[in-house]
DNA sequence: CGGCGAGCGGAGAGCGCTCTCCCGTCGTGC
DNA sequence: GCACGACGGGAGAGCGCTCTCCGCTCGCCG
């Protein structure tokens, strides 16, 4: 294996010192214009590039940003997690933050963690400069982590808001006000018992999308609204649907918290015998690609993950640059997609 | 900002030297037991973390292992590439990745390359030491970053076999059993007219997808076979059938070469009065969870992608380990999964 | 009982980079 | 014409770690 070129290299190519040419590669400092040139000849002939290590151990910057992922659920020695990674929102996610990190310059790193051990190490591991800064993901509710980041002085950003009090920065949706735009438009249509599908009742999201649906409906007068939780997967959605309607069989309008439970739903329907929309009218959330897939389409409830993404990564970067910024948030609103469904 | 805890610290605190503690925490060469325990709770005491950038400035090694994803239509500067990500593809590959990654402490990193300027780009920086090896996951067809990599003799493996004859190791499924066995059982069903929708053309695991179909049914006496070509995207699988049927409005079987265009074929099929599978079997490939929220569910070919990730993983650190290991390749054997399609 | 080798700890170099400090060379103002 | 400041380049320290080399202390054999 051949020693690859240092800029050690460089310099002694183009005649200078190690100092000018890491000016003149970090652009710091005013360098003649004419050596400017030299130098970046000489890089070029010589192939050099900047030895990531070498350089963060004296800048205490690494050029990685950490996506941590939290799944309660499964273990250090989980063989997968396909349950969450194959939910096309992981993907969103990723691709929305490259948009930002590459051309920053910036890796992202994939961090897993399930154990509360796990987290204390990563906690350790970020500390110590394994990355700049973190974007958290899908955290279980009243997780630890927030806090032991911000306790740690990390740079951080979440998606979606924390569900206890912490001071750290997120983006997020405002899902409530997404629940009501489903609310009024199934009102609007007319439907009299209108049911609804949740997520889970301990996650900040799924919350936000009950209470706001539910005041939503108030507001319009409908006082009881019928109501089951899944787990935001499309079986869940599927056997939540198939219990709404025994227990109410004139439901005539659902609203499910997110589209793959929706998909599910539109199943459970079709074999109870109801035709989509005209005996039942169904609007999704999230307005993901199985929003698209489902037959009839999904009115749904658009959700910009990938811009979310994209802004968390700014804040991130901003706070990275400057670390004494202000915590702070950034709320999208949501837009109803009408389709076929309702 | 305090200064972290450094191993000089800790050699302090457990009044050895600096070499002695990195010996007890990397477990070179024999310690002392008694030293050994000494220095372990030194390490508590501090609360010391390793500096990953010192340690990899002398080691030569990261502890990061890259993900590559290239994505030729996208340019550098493309805001999203949703298409991609969005696909549950991704997550499996990556949920089987970290399985192997994160139990032998590597970090993936995602990189993602679009322009040829990309490439060259991230060959430079991987030759340096960025990070130590390289799991390749869906290229374009002749794509010219397998090569590069091997001709920087980096630790690399890929995931679907290259498309030009490349010295790369790699992990693949049998795409042409796999087709065999959705053919077969196609017409130990009774289909006479059985059509194909295929991926694109140029990609190699959909050509072993075609031509392992086309000869498993000439075998059976089936010269011809009708067929379309889509690009794995639900839409294109919907226009394919769509297009089939209008061509060959006798179809009573179908292969189409992944579920999520089986999934929109489904739609077409139904669209023009055809029963599945009274009327038209339908046999997917990729048992992803399209299949499972299909209606009816597709009978496909199981694709172990978790698993092929998670032996592309272990080959990929037994090269960085040993360098100077053989290119080999590991296929995979699929499945048929019988649902309700077929 | 002397010599030799195995085993274990310490000293110190050096990985490739940035950045501070210093020095030389101008341009400018009085 | 001289002092002074501004500017650009070089020397060198040092980031935190690993690892080679060396030396000490044993145990064991002749």
């Amino acid at each position: 294996m051949e020693r690859l070129p240092t800029l050690e290299d460089v310099a002694r190519v183009a005649g200078v010192s190690r100092a000018t040419v890491s000016r003149v590669i970090n652009n710091t400092r005013n360098v003649d214009p004419q050596l400017h040139e030299v130098v970046w000849n000489a890089v070029g002939a010589t192939g050099y590039v900047p030895n990531r290590a070498a350089r963060s151990l004296v800048t205490r910057r690494t050029g990685t940003v950490a996506l941590v992922v939290s799944d309660a659920e499964s273990h250090d020695d989980d063989p997968f997690m396909s349950r969450f990674f194959a939910d096309p929102y992981f993907g969103r996610v990723v691709g929305g933050l490259m948009s930002v990190l590459r051309p920053a310059g910036q890796q992202l790193a994939l961090q897993i963690v399930g154990t509360e051990d796990a987290r204390a190490r990563l906690v350790g591991d970020l500390r110590q400069g394994q990355s700049d800064g973190v974007v958290v993901l899908s955290l279980p509710p009243h997780d630890t982590l927030p806090r032991m980041l911000t306790d740690a002085s990390l740079p951080a950003v979440m998606i979606g808001r924390p569900a206890d009090p912490v001071p750290i920065s997120y983006v997020d949706l405002a899902n409530d006000t997404g629940a009501a735009l489903a609310a009024e438009h199934l009102v609007a249509r007319g439907c009299q018992r209108v049911g609804l599908i949740s997520g889970p009742v301990d996650v900040p999201a799924s919350q936000d999308r009950i209470t706001g649906f539910r005041r939503a409906m108030a507001r319009r007068g409908h006082a009881f609204v019928p109501s089951v939780a899944g787990n935001f997967t499309h079986d869940s959605g599927e056997a939540g649907a198939a219990r709404l309607l025994a227990d109410h069989p004139d439901l005539d309008g659902l609203f499910v918290a997110n589209d793959l439970m929706a998909q599910g739903a539109l199943l459970a329907l079709r074999d109870a015998g109801r035709r989509v929309p005209d005996d039942v009218a169904v609007v999704g959330f999230d307005d993901s690609s199985a929003a698209l897939a489902a037959r009839p389409a999904l009115t749904t409830v658009r959700h910009p993950l990938e811009d979310m993404a994209a802004e968390s990564a700014r804040l991130l970067l901003a706070r990275i640059d400057d670390p004494s910024q202000r915590v702070t948030s950034v709320i999208y609103e949501p837009t109803l997609v009408v389709r076929g469904s309702a």
